[in-house]
DNA sequence: GGAGGCATGTAACCGGTTACATGATTTA
DNA sequence: TAAATCATGTAACCGGTTACATGCCTCC
């Protein structure tokens, strides 16, 4: 039964929409899921052979500069369903500002309400860079049918902002 | 200049407020920073040794049953100023749930909005988790008078709310 | 005397990033 | 023709979890 990488799940769902080469599905998910679900070359390569030993992918064509298309074989289609179907919900959260945060009483005021305020901005810079880079390719995946990727970008927007909107208020109650 | 590990960053500064063994670390995490600063034993009693040969600690006494609590030196407790008033902010976050809510348009209505209520119930349970296991430790460090633990679980529990509250949106308007 | 909690520690393995190596093709 | 971009791939290393091994101490 299905026991897929992490890097496979998304290699998988990527050439489920259309055929693509590992340097496409890097490029996918970075213009996408790479907030709450990266993979870098030293993983997308290794994994698209795995995959393609296991037979749950195959080499569409071969074109110029060695790049390689890849697209789904039934099996790859059948462990993503099975995937997609399941209720595997692996959820990592690590927050280095926020264990300085943790840890603020060992510090004086001042440096601690400078943390939040980094804290903050970080996550003001990161809704803008939402906006500007990420929406805009979301929202041609919507006008093309699926809405779900924007939705997926919504939610990550919203809860960075109630993440900003909380810090501002701590902000006030710190400031002298 | 401070290139601490992150587990050396919780351990040296769990080790401030007052020394503990490998074992009390652990504990004080779990009902802690867990969710968004995790250690397990195989990363924690490692790096006590090589803390204490880095002589940033050393042993304060062995007690029984093998016991060894450690404590800061000096040089210890500069380098845990040094990382508290720095500005390195890892942030990670994975969400396999938000993963397969990105990629819905493959599957069928229904199955989609299963994901996002076991996504929203999750964030339900933690959220009671937060109130009930941790939040009475919190509140005795805040009676101590070290106020940013309860502040740090205020911002974890606010944004998993914030979090509950868009999904439970989002379910309305997936229902048939 | 047995169960359960205290306590340290190691080994195997996994998943990830980064840097490096290589070279083809396009564009200025 | 030089620079930028496309494209694949490997090696080194890091940080993490899990499982395992060991044994003491306390309490019932």
């Amino acid at each position: 039964m299905s026991n897929l990488s992490p890097t496979a799940k998304i290699i998988l769902a990527f050439l489920r929409f259309r055929p693509r080469s590992g340097y496409d599905i890097k490029q996918s998910v970075e213009i996408s899921t790479q907030f709450f679900w990266g993979a870098s070359f030293g993983q997308i390569y290794p994994e698209l052979r795995r995959l393609e030993q296991a037979g749950l992918l195959e080499v569409e064509s071969e074109g110029r500069r060695g790049r390689k298309v890849y697209r789904l074989t039934t099996a790859g289609e059948r462990e993503l369903d099975d995937w997609l179907r399941g209720d595997s919900g692996l959820f990592q959260y690590r927050d280095e500002g926020l264990l300085r945060l943790f840890f603020s009483d060992l510090i004086d005021p001042e440096t601690a309400l400078e943390n939040v305020r980094r804290m903050r901005e970080w996550r003001e810079q990161a809704v803008a860079f939402f906006r500007s880079q990420l929406e805009p390719h979301a929202q041609e995946d919507a006008d093309l049918g699926a809405r779900f990727p924007l939705r997926a970008l919504e939610f990550g927007t919203a809860w960075l902002e109630a993440q900003a909107a909380w810090l501002a208020e701590l902000e006030a109650e710190l400031e002298p």
